[in-house]
DNA sequence: GTTGAGCGTT
């Protein structure tokens, strides 16, 4: 068997879609997965039977039926009935999007197989939407991955998607979900409330919100009695706010006589 | 050269 393309729709009264087979005449589930996002996989009605059935799928791999795809067509499968699910989704996030530009955050992939690399998580996450980042955590000596890893989208509504749903990667069936971290440079802008550390007697509160508020809003400033060498100042949290003097979700800032943004 | 619920060396 050859090179060729098969023919795949989404629905079999829906205008088919052609897409490329590989050299050795399988089809790899990425490749419907470019043209139908969230695929996991394709059916097709058997002329003999006039029953549905299920193409093999081996690691990511489609198997043709007989000797080969004939000219039949193939129609995408979804996880459970996540189609719908999907499309009820999009709507969701599309009134989200009107309210304001969501900010993302990365997100955990839980349940990789051993041998998924960067690539082709890249490769996979891709068919949602444009990938900012990925990440497959491997044992430091070893190599071996972990089993997980982590991805961020360049849009919130890619990544509302791609948490709705199962993700068949390599063959196992992986999750996406918001992880647990402190730690990560998209953390600090979540908090509003600032530590100050090293402060004078002399700091009033007015000097503390007269100095801060070149970096957003100060809704509050906290400062403890008795004297406590520290306060607190409280931001409005909003898209402009500057986040310049956080360190790694620590909340930290110094003041004495200089800004020490990184100690 | 193993494993399969979880949470990120930089």
């Amino acid at each position: 068997m050859t090179e060729c393309y098969i023919r795949v729709a989404e629905d079999e009264n829906e205008e088919p879609m052609e897409i490329p087979s590989e050299e050795d005449g399988t089809v790899l589930l990425s490749t419907v997965a470019a043209q139908f996002p969230g695929a996991c996989g394709l059916r097709y009605r058997s002329p003999v039977s006039q029953c549905m059935r299920g193409v093999r799928l081996v690691e990511g791999v489609l198997h043709a039926p007989e000797s080969d795809w004939s000219n039949l067509v193939y129609v995408v499968n979804y996880p459970k009935d996540n189609k719908r699910k999907m499309d009820e989704m999009d709507a969701a996030s599309a009134v989200k999007i009107k309210r304001g530009v969501q900010k993302t955050s990365d997100l955990i992939v839980l349940g990789l197989p051993w041998k998924t690399s960067e690539q082709d998580l890249k490769d996979y996450f891709s068919t949602f939407g444009d990938v900012i980042m990925v990440q497959v955590k491997r044992d430091a000596k070893t190599g071996n991955s972990k089993g997980f890893g982590f991805v961020r989208f360049t849009d919130y509504e890619t990544q509302v998607k791609a948490m709705s749903q199962r993700h068949m990667i390599d063959g196992r069936w992986c999750d996406c979900k918001l992880p647990n971290s402190k730690a990560g440079p998209d953390e600090p802008m979540r908090s509003r409330k600032v530590f100050v550390g090293r402060c004078t007697e002399d700091m009033a509160a007015d000097e503390l919100r007269q100095f801060f508020m070149q970096y957003g809003e100060v809704t509050d400033v906290f400062i403890p009695k008795p004297f406590r060498a520290f306060a607190f100042v409280t931001f409005e949290l909003n898209e402009h706010l500057s986040c310049c003097f956080f360190l790694y979700g620590y909340n930290l800032f110094c003041v004495g006589h200089s800004v020490c943004p990184h100690i």
